[in-house]
DNA sequence: ATGGCCAGCATCGCTGGA
């Protein structure tokens, strides 16, 4: 089972460039944060024929999820109960081939010093006790997407300047290791990875070209599935083609 | 020199992303 999370950053302008990676890489399910789409305007048709299944909860302009299933997803919830009446579209979840998975788009916060800031940690902390419930139902069990915490200094190509900063914060790296305390594995760092491996780089700046990224999309796994992980790793391919996002997909691997 | 891009929405400049 090939496990993958991609952030789009817009759905209706990454189609093509979405469609062709599912023919390359063929995963069974796929997590999509910013897809920036009313439900209305899904491009249901075009990822059917492509051989997938699809649930989602989106918006106009910004966030927005989507799981794509190669079997029919069930037991699908939209939002967090413990975070009610939250009008932005940032999670849904769904079990497929007896796996809960949830697909989260974590706030990004903007600055310390913004409201933004405050509602992302307010966000994370309604998040861990509807994990720890979706958890015990279901200990196969992963939640993948894009977290915006870069959760170590190896994450980020310059730790020194993105000290404190937004992504790289106390607060938000003790938000992340709540989420692993509930028994969730990194499922990167299973493996040997390569220095500098990173799944965000700045349009601007050449950014990607200089490899000055951070590493803030990830794949978390229960005891259960990371015992079953045979490789993880993130597809900087993705970032090379014709207008990318600025996001590479990060993948997971698990043996039947 | 501390910026530079991209997407959306709406215009001809702003917000948000990270």
């Amino acid at each position: 089972m090939k496990l993958a999370a991609w952030n789009v950053n817009s759905l209706k302008v990454r189609l093509p460039q979405l469609l062709e990676w599912l023919a390359e890489q063929s995963p069974d399910v796929v997590c999509l944060q910013e897809t920036k789409l009313e439900d209305h305007n899904f491009p249901q048709q075009e990822i059917e024929a492509a051989g997938y299944q699809m649930v989602f909860s989106g918006q106009k302009t910004y966030n927005g999820v989507a799981l794509l299933t190669r079997e029919m997803p069930s037991d699908v919830v939209c939002g967090n109960p413990h975070f009610p009446d939250d009008p932005q579209k940032r999670l849904i979840a769904a079990t497929v081939r007896g796996v809960r998975v949830v697909c989260a788009y974590v706030p990004n916060g903007q600055a310390l010093d913004s409201d933004k800031y405050a509602y992302k940690l307010r966000w994370l902390a309604a998040l861990t006790p509807w994990l720890a419930e979706q958890l015990a139902a279901n200990p196969q069990f992963v939640l993948a997407g894009d977290f915006n915490i870069a959760p170590e200094d190896r994450d980020v190509h310059d730790p020194a300047a993105w000290a404190g900063q937004i992504l790289c914060s106390d607060a938000e790296r003790a938000a992340f290791q709540r989420l692993l305390a509930l028994g969730l594995k990194d499922s990167f760092r299973l493996f040997e990875q390569a220095e500098k491996s990173f799944s965000w780089w700045d349009y601007r700046m050449l950014g990607f070209q200089k490899n000055l990224g951070v590493r803030i999309d990830h794949i978390l796994l229960s005891e259960p599935l990371a015992a079953r992980c045979t490789a993880a790793s993130i597809d900087r391919a993705m970032r090379k083609r014709e207008r990318p996002s600025d996001h590479a997909p990060v993948i997971a691997e698990l043996k039947d």
